[in-house]
DNA sequence: TATAATTAAAGTCAAAGAAAGTCAATAAGT
DNA sequence: ACTTATTGACTTTCTTTGACTTTAATTATA
């Protein structure tokens, strides 16, 4: 039950992938078309899944021979730029924008799967829920949680 | 006996048996509408059954194509250290007693080097120095805590 | 040739629609 | 009595659509 904007999503991220994932270029409304949405719709797909955060970079032109041009930012040894997490987590940040940033992390392979668990595993509303203010509490349920994932 | 959350669990693990205990993708509503009860059920279900202590993880998206998914933490599983794992670790646990424990697995390579340090950042007193009572602000600094140790 | 009009794109934004989440009240088992 | 299930009203989040705007290129006109 994959959505309209998952499918438009797949697609582009399989012609990047043909292309060594530089970069292609593609006319919002051929696209649009062929996935018979409308056009605003492969905006939104940009907007929500090939941000800057999501690691890609869009230019484009109006008018007449328009076009949208995406870029994976694939600096070398996949390194995602550290001040610039550090500033999108901020001082606080929930649980939806955490996964957001960890599945980020493992798209762009910084992180393996396992380790993308053990990071979900210590966002979860569960693991900090210490029900009194004791540090050493809270830290037996993020080790647990942690755990937990690796061992089951 | 078998309540309704009952048989829907067992129609979830069953589904998981097939799927080679990977992970399933549902639709709360078709679910709910299959078993004849309130959507709010499945959650229900899933908050008493699945959980990652029961040794499952769930996401879900909601809007438009939503889901919900369930992933079966792999059982390679040594049992038995498990639960004495996490009776060791218990409900309370200072910083120098985690490390002893995260060090052992990985002395025992059930952990990799950076999983150690994954884990051992989010046991640093400074990543539970937040108001414990502010879970976004918390989750920031563990996350913040746990990328940075990958950076160095 | 310089300007105006036309056409061909892409951008924006808000409203409507489609899910899932929450929570508290009730009901059913033990 | 106490714990576990069930339900439903209400909330939040994500997607889809469409009307309107802006920009660029092309064509027509003075």
């Amino acid at each position: 039950m994959a959505s309209v904007s998952d499918v438009i999503e797949k697609f582009f991220k399989e012609l990047l992938e043909q292309n060594q994932g530089k970069t292609i270029q593609i006319q919002r409304n051929e696209v649009a078309k062929y996935f018979d949405c409308s056009p605003s719709q492969i905006n939104y797909v940009l907007m929500t899944r090939f941000s800057v955060q999501h690691g890609y970079y869009i230019e484009s032109q109006r008018g007449g021979g328009g076009h949208i041009k995406i870029t994976m930012l694939k600096s070398e040894n996949n390194k995602p730029a550290y001040h610039l997490l550090m500033n999108e987590i901020g001082d606080e940040i929930t649980k939806t924008q955490a996964h957001r940033i960890i599945n980020a992390l493992k798209e762009q392979k910084y992180i393996s799967e396992r380790e993308a668990l053990i990071m979900k595993a210590a966002m979860e509303d569960s693991a900090l829920l210490s029900p009194l203010n004791n540090r050493d509490q809270l830290r037996a349920q993020l080790l647990k949680g942690m755990i937990s994932v690796l061992f089951h």
